[in-house]
DNA sequence: CTAATATCAGTTGTACTGACATAA
DNA sequence: CTTATGTCAGTAGAACTGATATTA
């Protein structure tokens, strides 16, 4: 695979891949989902926040924000409340088990973390993360 | 996001969500899907080759394999025949108009890559590259 | 009897689209 | 009148699962 594997997009991928396999298995094993890692984490450094806001800040559609949020406050981990001035907004906050939950969850990505980057020396993870970050982002910064 | 944005996980799931929107986009505009741009380098690369050596190639499951090859066959880019000595097994060659979209494909993703990488400088890419083979790998080599 | 191949039908999780009522 | 928010229904592509007939 000469042609793709001089491909960056095609290495992308397959890191993706990798990733996504560790995690998506070990989440499964924990009983819990990408995006309610994504929400919960965000809901905890910005909350109270707004459902349009979560979703600009973890880039998940808001209307799939609308649906992952109906599973978190059914499992009680996270309660919606009406925004005291402006009435089309729910403001998104943890509860006492979201919390718990979030930190039960840290554990589980720093080990696939962990994992991930295991064929890395720790200099290289800095590096990587940087050039990932900018190419992420699309920006040179 | 704080939590997040210390994570590799996360600025991998960035990095190829920033690099699939833009082979999406352009491959749209070309006509094509990743698959099929997966399956004709290499069938350019190894074939005459079975599917399920196809599908180990490129990472794709042997069933789409065989769903995206009926497709790439109607539109006369590869054809399949009957393995000589082993009749279980499809040969799967290209065709000449193949080879051609083929090389037209890769305009579109050397675009892409150029695009993608755009953020990084040259000696930064080979880095780039190197750390991501070896992470979406899993091996340190 | 046991693999391996190609195929088919169906499922999952991610991401997106378009529409809508409501409210700013 | 225009914009923002939350919600709903539906779609698309990637990846996977399980089953099956055929052949090695």
């Amino acid at each position: 695979m000469r042609r793709l594997e001089d491909r960056a997009t095609w290495w992308v991928s397959r890191a993706q891949l990798r990733s996504h396999a560790l995690l998506q298995e070990q989440f499964t094993d924990a009983g819990a989902r990408a995006y309610h890692y994504r929400l919960l984490a965000a809901v905890e450094e910005w909350g109270p926040i707004s459902q349009a806001d979560l979703g600009r800040a973890t880039e998940i559609d808001r209307s799939d924000v609308s649906v992952a949020l109906d599973a978190l406050e059914a499992g009680g981990l996270l309660a919606r409340a009406p925004h005291p001035s402006d009435r089309r907004r729910n403001l998104v906050t943890l509860t006492a088990s979201g919390r718990t939950e979030l930190a039960r969850l840290d554990t589980v990505v720093d080990r696939v973390q962990e994992q991930f980057l295991a064929p890395l020396a720790d200099e290289e993870r800095a590096v990587f993360l940087d050039l990932l970050r900018r190419v992420g982002t699309g920006v040179s910064a």
